[in-house]
DNA sequence: TATGAGATCAACT
DNA sequence: GTTGATCTCATAC
């Protein structure tokens, strides 16, 4: 994928996500849900400006921005928009695909639905920690490939948030059982 | 199926 | 000192 993917508003890039195939190491599979973060709305982190935590959204588009949520888990958002104007995508779930077993190893879990459905687990399963913060996308040790088909897409509002939590920001894959949460 | 506690860290007040 | 862009496990219905 060409950092020019990631160089548009986060609106036009989260839902084209759907059906992309994302790799860390040659382990993921293909993203079902994903939600979309702009600087402009207090639910993101950008929201307050320039922190150490949050400096990578406000560089270039196509980077990893990771951080750690509630201490304990990591989460990785593909920073989007031209320079300047932070924004984000959060990847929220996958359907697994590539590297099973290291997956499976990772979560020391069996259940392909249980692998990668939300952010956290996302990252244990894929390997993900504050050392890809900062990474760029279209570089290894990341591998993201556009989808050849264009799904049927799903909308609903954020998960796990208090501000701004009516905006139809999550986007998913219609029908999928691999999402963190079902749409209503 | 649903609710509640605990884990544990960085930013912010 | 408080608050999360969360998950798991336990307990209850």
């Amino acid at each position: 994928m060409p950092q020019k993917f990631f160089a548009r508003s986060v609106h036009e890039v989260a839902p084209e996500l759907i059906g992309a195939t994302f790799l860390v190491d040659g382990v993921g599979g293909v993203i079902v849900e994903v939600e979309a973060y702009h600087q402009s709305e207090p639910a993101a982190h950008a929201y307050r400006g320039v922190t150490p935590r949050t400096q990578v959204m406000f560089g270039p588009p196509g980077f990893a921005y990771v951080y750690r949520s509630y201490g304990i888990h990591w989460c990785i958002n593909f920073v989007c928009e031209p320079a300047g104007a932070a924004a984000a995508v959060l990847i929220r779930a996958l359907r697994p695909t590539h590297g099973l077993e290291a997956m499976r190893r990772r979560r020391g879990l069996d259940d392909e639905r249980m692998l990668c459905s939300g952010p956290g687990k996302l990252a244990a399963a894929l390997a993900i920690t504050k050392a890809q913060n900062g990474l760029a996308l279209t570089a290894p040790p990341f591998a993201i490939h556009a989808r050849s088909l264009e799904p049927e897409i799903v909308t609903g509002v954020r998960i796990g948030i208090t501000k701004a939590a009516e905006l139809p920001w999550r986007y998913g894959l219609k029908g999928s059982r691999f999402v963190s949460k079902r749409f209503s």
